[in-house]
DNA sequence: TGATTATATGATTTCTTTTTCATATGAACA
DNA sequence: TGTTCATATGAAAAAGAAATCATATAATCA
């Protein structure tokens, strides 16, 4: 079992940036640029962060002219989430966290 | 939406030590010098690490004596599992993680 | 009650990840 | 070709998480 591969797609979960740029292509794809500016972070930060996620196939990418466009991996993140919303729905209501 | 939950949620699978607990006990409950032998680290390390599962409820737990029964919730932990091993099997086969 | 066993806690050190900054690459187009 | 726009990269600094250590609590039982 290749435990590595686990922790490093659990990590980009588990990071906040990096949770938002998943969150931020729920409903479609965007450039970089765009992405940049739903989650407010530098556009290196997210640069690197995209690496990251894509690295793990949690995202794809196509280039369109110089612009490169992420899109969500649904058939593993949807059904994913979905699971983690409801867990946090009920547990989550007044926890501290 | 509570970001933070969410980051402390994963964040629990995404190391190292915590995943092996909850790999652990995936067959059946342990007590904690159980999770100890199984997982090779420091006691202390082990209930630092139970207390912050525990607390996003991916563990429960409960007294038996002088011991500490610990759980996985499989309603949360299970399917997203499934979800997760599908996901590294098709994608890590030879990649470096 | 005092000794023993099981587990938990808090503070500190160590290690990893993230951010930031400066710069590089690469595509389009004047 | 040189300029501009979009994105990527690498290294160093900053922040955050985990491991460690010493000690505390809590239950059992002699």
């Amino acid at each position: 079992m290749k435990k590595k591969s686990y922790n490093h797609f659990f990590m980009n979960f588990a990071n906040k940036t990096k949770f938002d740029i998943i969150m931020a292509l729920r409903d479609r794809p965007l450039s970089v640029l765009e992405i940049v500016k739903k989650v407010g972070k530098e556009q290196s930060a997210v640069s690197h962060d995209l690496r990251s996620l894509a690295r793990c196939h949690i995202l794809n990418s196509k280039k369109k002219g110089k612009q490169r466009i992420y899109s969500l991996n649904k058939r593993t993140v949807l059904p994913l989430l979905k699971i983690v919303e409801r867990h946090v729905k009920k547990y989550c209501k007044r926890c501290k966290l």
